[in-house]
DNA sequence: ACTGGATCGATTATCGATAATTGATAACCT
DNA sequence: AGGTTATCAATTATCGATAATCGATCCAGT
């Protein structure tokens, strides 16, 4: 049958790991909600092995939880995992800045250029555009480090899916969020390690602190 | 065929990987060295199915490296992801350490008991046994950060693994072992925060620093 | 001989079907 | 009735087969 898309380009268990990210970061797949290989097979269009690799790598990146022979889940994601994942990833990003920082890696112009971006979609309260950017800067920091497992571990966290959920749950001041950024940037510019590693532990462990769940937490 | 074992107690693919792992690190597998699908399978008496899955989960965890419809390979795990973990593992138990030091969720006696197992083993010069006293003690902290996402990403490092490669590579005194992790203990059960991170920092990146593959290294 | 392209063998990605296991339900013995 | 066991439907784990793709080899035309 001339199915949806003609252009397989990746291969179908990457296209469906990604939608299943996509439907669990929306909310559509609620937490603790049952994943049944066949169903989604079945509204992807495909067979059961894509599926269930996609979701051993969901697992693995934990999303969800497997339990053998008895099932898959969606973790509790939203509630516990996406404010957990703050703590991580300032762990892993300050390790990157001990790591780039002293090696003289660090691309001051992309940084820059993305805290511009940031600047200038702040601005415009375009909350999208500045989570993008917020990656990328973040991203150019780890990938300084110029340590693979590092990275490794950094982008299974799925930065990009989370922080959407984050901007939209948090509704941060987008000019505040940028103000960190660029104090950052200062920061590692002029080689001061000790304040960019504190700087990036608490712009992290805030979002960790805040209720990110203010509309279902108390339910 | 009467088949290897009698009792497929665990599932095929958790069997799999295990053994694909302990292959690897035994450098039966070697850095570089392509994983044919259909050659393992058979090898296990298994179909290509089990055998898929248990290389998706050793790519999350940074074993092996999959270009799709290319191939599995494993990566170049002795001289550069080894010690490369131990900078993530320096950074993610630092933040456990922050997590939990102030939480006061760390149990000291467990600690304590894995401090003096370590100086025991030392003294018999059992390496295997100070590298499972240590192993034990690192997991204890990161377990009372009480972050599951810290501890899976943790877990997802190897560490079993990687550390009886290092122990036998590196060949430390394992009496200064077990003196650094009394240390960190002191540290810990005085609640000084920043003196146990610096040590636990320290502790890591010496290893990471240190010339595990002396023997290949400059070849 | 040298470059560009067609062909071939090997391997991965996917499929459809089957075996095995789980949790729940219903029948059964004391 | 109380608790245990047999049965059933649903689902996962695995299999064997097929289609799609990659890399290398071989060949023709210049």
């Amino acid at each position: 049958m001339t199915e949806t898309q003609p252009l397989p380009r990746l291969t179908l268990s990457r296209q469906i790991r990604d939608g299943l990210v996509r439907r669990i970061v929306s909310g559509e797949l609620e937490p603790g909600e049952r994943l049944v290989e066949t169903r989604i097979a079945e509204s992807y269009g495909t067979s059961q092995a894509p599926v269930r690799e996609a979701l051993r790598e969901l697992e693995a990146i934990g999303m969800v939880e497997t339990r053998p022979r008895r099932g898959t889940f969606v973790r509790h994601f939203i509630q516990q995992t996406l404010r957990e994942s703050y703590v991580v990833r300032a762990a892993l990003e300050e390790a990157a800045t001990r790591l780039a920082l002293p090696a003289g890696t660090l691309p001051a112009d992309a940084l820059r250029a993305d805290v511009a971006a940031m600047r200038e979609a702040a601005g415009r309260g375009d909350v999208g555009a500045v989570g993008t950017a917020s990656v990328s800067f973040h991203r150019h920091i780890v990938d300084a480090g110029h340590n693979e497992l590092l990275k490794h571990a950094w982008e299974a966290l799925q930065i990009e899916a989370r922080t959407s959920v984050t901007l939209l749950a948090v509704e941060p001041d987008l000019g505040d969020v940028a103000d960190e950024h660029a104090e950052l940037l200062d920061a590692l510019l002029s080689s001061d390690l000790a304040k960019a590693c504190q700087l990036t532990r608490d712009h992290q462990w805030h979002y960790a602190d805040l209720p990110h769940d203010a509309h279902g937490r108390a339910r």
